[in-house]
DNA sequence: TAGTGTAAGTGTATAATGAACACATGAGCA
DNA sequence: TGCTCATGTGTTCATTATACACTTACACTA
């Protein structure tokens, strides 16, 4: 802190957040975004945020925001990144704090909100033309869920309760884009002692039922 | 983006930047802190920063502060995160995006600003109290060098151009607090193809002299 | 100039981890 | 009862990580 500037001296810039949520649905990595009903880039499709109160913190503007825009509630949500380029908004000085948020298939309900607004989630290899910089925040969030699969259990967010070890490997060879070895992954997995198996079976399917498995715990930890 | 809230509608919020700067001096890591002499907290050691300009990036206001406040320039700089808590500033509502930086020995020069304002590099592990959420933010940091050591070639930044590989070893024992062995480390650090024996070699010391290696490019890249 | 002090430099054996690969099982259903 | 289909399970091999000790090259001193 310089003391050079005196707080009130200069002029602020707005600060918004930004939401990234991520689903998976029909097999594929999923965002959610909202058609903008205002100018700049009305009629655009952007991510879900807005302005940061004065009175609340970045993380529960971010809450807010994902709220009032999708219904969805309690759900993991992780600092991204701050983008701030002078010229990101074209109306005024705009800096956006980006957000990720990971939503299993239950958890959303669009258009909660008050304003029935445009909002669907979209395929993240097939996005439209989007607003702002938000094709470049998608790109960073993209590669920082991609990492965080890697060294934590963050899928748990993208998961129901209980879940096949099929479906969990899918999760991963979605976002990865990668094939993966049956057998290698159940290895790794059950040896990060992280999941358990319910004891209880999928029914009514015609073929073998698979084991249902839990997360032990539902906090996200570094696995190695 | 909501289409709720217009842009000039409410209070904003103050906008600051704050550095880590890390540096390794008589084989500790340190940081630089700055005295403050203003209040809040008049008297207190605080991380550098200050107040972002309307028209500059947030990586422009950190450079910005930086050399500002330690004559710094050019060095590796990486964003962090962004600290937002309402209270975290008792005078108004200060978003802070914090930054890391890393520097040579030789890098830094204090005082060359205009205001001889009081400025040390501390050792992380015996700082004073801070001001703000400062320490907060220097653990965060902490974290964050101490992951990236063993992902990225990020320890150039606190390398001279050339060095031993001896003293690169010491640089990660430092920052991890570990002992490593040697023959391993070798082994490993060469394995990766990013430094190259110079040829030259230290002189003028009362035991074997060491080979000094360089990296091969500057840039910050992932190893693995 | 021989000897001492000091950090540099180097290899091998063992353990742990990751990657490749194929077939029997249990449920629904016809 | 037999067909269909996804589940569930082990072993081999390659790669990587770990543990561990002695010789070398220089400066200095006696």
């Amino acid at each position: 802190m310089s003391n050079k500037y005196d707080v009130t001296q200069y002029d602020r810039p707005s600060v918004s957040v930004d939401v990234l949520l991520f689903t998976i649905e029909e097999g594929e990595l999923k965002i959610l975004l909202i058609k903008r009903n205002e100018e700049p880039f009305l009629g655009t499709w952007a991510l879900p945020g807005g302005f940061v109160r004065i009175e609340e913190s970045l993380d529960d503007a971010a809450k807010r925001e994902l709220f009032e825009e999708s219904g969805v509630k309690n759900i993991y949500l992780e600092q991204l990144f701050t983008f701030g380029a002078p010229k990101r908004d074209p109306r005024t000085r705009v800096i956006t704090v980006t957000y990720m948020a990971l939503a299993g298939k239950s958890e959303w309900k669009l258009s909660s909100s008050g304003d029935a607004q445009d909002a669907a989630f979209f395929k993240v290899d097939g996005l439209p033309k989007l607003a702002f910089d938000h094709a470049e925040i998608v790109k960073y969030g993209l590669e920082r869920l991609r990492n965080k699969l890697g060294y934590t259990n963050i899928v748990l967010g993208l998961l129901p309760g209980a879940f096949t070890l099929t479906e969990l490997q899918k999760v991963y060879e979605i976002i990865l884009k990668t094939k993966i070895d049956k057998r290698n992954f159940r290895k790794k997995i059950l040896s990060t002692g992280l999941i358990s198996a319910s004891g209880k079976k999928l029914e009514g399917i015609a073929h073998r039922p698979a084991m249902l498995y839990t997360f032990k715990n539902k906090k996200i930890v570094i696995t190695d």
